[in-house]
This record gives C-alpha cells, structure tokens and sequence, in this order.
DNA sequence: GCTTGACTTAGAGTTAACTCAAAGCCCTAA
DNA sequence: TTAGGGCTTTGAGTTAACTCTAAGTCAAGC
C-alpha cells in the first residue's frame, strides 16, 4: 500500500486490518484507500506500539474508537492504565541507565579505554 | 531449581543454559549448585533484559565474560553501545508520555471525568 | 525396600507479531 | 492486446522467548 509513509510495510498494514486494528475503505476495484484519518490512526497505533503496548490491547482500544463518542470513558480510563505503565517503565529504565553507567565506569576504569 | 528467588522458572533457567548464556556447576548426581555469582548474572541479565536487549546481545556478552578479563574492553563496548541505545528510547518515551497525557487531557475535558 | 518429590534430558508446543508464497484480478502503456 | 506491475486473498512459514511433556534418575523419609 501507498500508505508506507508510515514506515509500516503493506504486508504488515493488510495484517493489522485483518486483526482488527483498522478498517480501510476501498474503492470500486477492491484496492485499499488510505485516508488522513488512517494515517493519524496507524501513528497512533505505532505511538502505542513503542510503549510496548501488546496489539491485543490497542486492539480493545481500538473497538471502543470504531463504537464513536460513546465509549471515551472507556478509551480514557485504557489510556490512563497504560499512561501508568509507561511511567513506571521509564522509571525502571532510569534506574537500568545509571546502573549500566556505573558498571561501564567500572570498566573505563579497569581499560583505561573511554 | 531453588534459585528462583531470581523470579525465572527452573524451566527458564534450564533454557538459558542451554542457549549459552549461563554455566552452572553440577553437583555429584548432576544437579545444578547455582553459586552468588550466578544469582548476581542472572539478576544482570534480567536487567538487560527488562532494557529491551535480545537474549541474542546478551548471550554475545556472556561469551566475552566466559573468556575471562581480556575481553573487558569488548564488553565496555557492547554496553556503552546499549546505554546509548537505552538513553534515546527513554526520551522516545517521554516523549510518548506527554503525547498521551495531552490526550488524556483531552478525553477529561470531554467526559468530565478524572 | 519402597514411595515421593525434585531433579535430569531431549524435544515438541505455544504466543506474539510479523512475513512470505501462491494464485489470481485489474489498470496502464507499448 | 498483451506484457508488466501492483494490488487482492488465503493460508503457511518465521523468529524470539519461552513453556511444557515424557521418560528417566536420585536422595530422603517412612
């Protein structure tokens, strides 16, 4: 698909629409046909996805976005639960990057390398 | 094995010998005897791990470390390589974070909920 | 002496997230 | 009008990192 802008692979964009990640228009000949909307969509997904977000969640996510305005409460509360993971993560990996630190100081000290 | 004060399963830990990336001693009927040092791997190694470093990465390191003080440079190298790599996808995450905060300032405003 | 339970192995099965293959349809340009 | 390239589908194959199964060994308690 023309849609690689995205960096995703037409392989991969066929894949996430047949889990249920997207659902794509297409025209008279059966061809896929990517709208801006799409393209804010797979961002986001991609967004979700380096968070470490499983698809299977941003797949739940992404049911309660195709039901429309009712469901923002609950596209609220998963963005939330996630947004408290991520910041746990970040926190974690702080405390990974000054320990990794310290051992590599360790090292440069015993190679006299930088 | 007794050693799952690590929180990896004898499963786990049988499979991480097997691909290299522990040594463990035997005893005289060929039970594995996990020594300090190997709780102390292990616990790096989960480190690595939670850091988003494949097994494959981590199993290279262990090989150096298997060989012994003359690869001390080598290993230097392979963790300055991934405490960079650790550092830029930190920022990619907070980054992430406040993407979705603003979002969920969003959603807040129109559902009226905390 | 016998059972129980924790260990051993080799190898098969699982899950997530792709990734590819085969067969076929359709538009365009020579 | 036919050759090419890009799309379509279904379904199979791949990779990482486990996770489990089956069959067997061994030490300790009753």
């Amino acid at each position: 698909a023309f849609a690689e802008q995205t960096g995703v692979s037409a392989h991969t964009l066929r894949y996430y629409e047949k889990i249920g990640l997207l659902q794509v228009q297409r025209n008279q000949s059966g061809h896929r046909v990517f709208s801006n909307k799409d393209l804010e969509w797979i961002t986001f997904i991609l967004r979700l996805k380096d968070t470490g977000m499983p698809l299977q969640h941003i797949i739940e996510y992404a049911e309660f976005r195709a039901q429309g305005d009712s469901t923002m409460a609950e596209r609220q509360q998963l963005l939330q639960q996630h947004r408290d993971i991520l910041q746990t993560r970040i926190a974690r990996e702080l405390e990974h990057l000054q320990v990794l630190d310290n051992k590599i100081g360790y090292y440069r000290q015993l190679t006299g390398k930088v």
